[in-house]
DNA sequence: ACCTGAACACCGTTCAAGT
DNA sequence: ACCTGAACACCGTTCAAGT
């Protein structure tokens, strides 16, 4: 789906650069309708993404960016490829790293990009994610989790439960927010959860009332860490290699 | 904001039986909106939610819906209110279960609650989880991991791992339909996937090939509860009670 | 091959007006 | 207090037509 006719290749971020385009029409190509879409958001947020903002953008009737994208739907899953496209394998596979502190250090680069990105998550949850970059970033996981001495199909389960945990937790922090960049700091969210803790009657939710300084930072990379940690920590119990056992 | 003026409680699904009403108008309130707008989406899916949908379901012109809604981000978060108000609470102190059985027990009943109503994970990636419901799913979790002989602050953050890890995964297995109750069956999905992975050519993505079988599985309920034993697993491994040392 | 004009069937939200 | 008519500024998508 996100694959289809013959795409030019190797030329990201070619014209992004001009936002409103004047001077002679050069002909658009799919990436550019891609950069302007992710412009759009970046600029406006998720509410901000449609057809026409996207037309408007590139100095373009609405209708003619059905010559590049068959439907809205099929742009928005071009713009998650995009950004997936960008992340960096190569930090699952850095000499001199266990698998875990790999696949901890690929996870923080995904998450930072996506919180650059926010409209972002919200679409990986709107379609299904069968791209290239996709499929890469599965290939890359799977393999990292292999070598921490799981059986093949175990690090295919595995890699499945990281993918969740990352996106499900960048997704309910954007959600926390208007999704229109930059967000808020990290501190500035913490401490508005925060507020909306303390007012909470502790009688009625005693467990919230004792655990607001944690409640407050559920959304923080720090509770990410914890998550995911504590995930591979349950994946690490079911390999039977020797924790001294990485690469 | 999901708790603004006085609202009647206790007299959900009053009047959720006929679609079109007729006859005198009794009146609406705002139940009936949110009944109205989850019968909206669990006919016609997430895309068929609109504030003129819900008006028309219930006899009335559009902006009619504003006496009891503030918007239409509003109304979306009282439907997820709505869903998570009818979790099963009751299972996660269920006498003679272990935390981790009722953890999983109440995981499992939630994942198909929001199966039901396939528009409700989106929602809740859309605006905060801040209502009365959500909030008592948070007192639930973290009283059941207490139990555990988890610190109170680790229970707080194993709560949200778990949260995650259920609201993500369900999410995306979602986001791989077209959201329109009946959802096709779980076979019907995952031979849909292994149809998909089985077109890859294995020189490209060897790991995807050695791993078809699995990754066909990734949206189904039994990877659904490798990923949570996993976790619950991790969040053991926290504890420094005794394995026996449960209620 | 690519872009447009015009049209169709929609949106959320507001405001003044009615009862 | 509740509902409406009318209006405003939007949507995605199609189709026939132009170049």
């Amino acid at each position: 789906m996100s694959s289809t006719g013959p795409e030019p290749v190797g030329n990201l971020g070619s014209s992004a650069e001009t936002p409103t385009r004047r001077g002679p029409r050069r002909s658009l190509s799919r990436v550019d309708v891609v950069d302007a879409a992710l412009a759009v958001v970046d600029e406006g947020g998720p509410a901000a993404l449609s057809v026409r903002a996207v037309a408007a953008r590139l100095g373009v009737r609405p209708n003619s960016l059905y010559t590049y994208v068959a439907s809205r739907a099929a742009l928005e899953g071009e713009v998650v490829e995009r950004v997936l496209a960008e992340a960096d394998l190569g930090l699952l596979t850095s000499p001199g790293r266990s698998w875990r502190e790999r696949i901890v250090d690929f996870a923080e680069a995904l998450r930072a990009q996506l919180l650059a990105h926010p409209a972002v998550p919200l679409l990986m949850m709107t379609a299904p994610m069968d791209g290239a970059a996709a499929l890469a970033v599965g290939e890359g996981l799977i393999g990292s989790l292999s070598e921490s001495g799981l059986a093949v199909d175990d690090a295919a389960r595995a890699t499945y439960a990281v993918i969740v945990q990352v996106i499900g937790a960048v997704a309910l922090e954007v959600a926390e927010t208007d999704g229109v960049p930059p967000l808020p700091s990290e501190s500035v969210r913490i401490e508005a959860r925060r507020a909306g803790l303390s007012m909470l009657p502790p009688e009625a939710w005693p467990m919230a009332a004792a655990t607001v300084e944690v409640a407050a930072r559920w959304n923080s990379s720090e509770q990410f860490r914890w998550s995911l940690g504590t995930l591979l920590d349950g994946i690490a119990a079911r390999t039977n290699a020797l924790p001294e056992d990485t690469s």
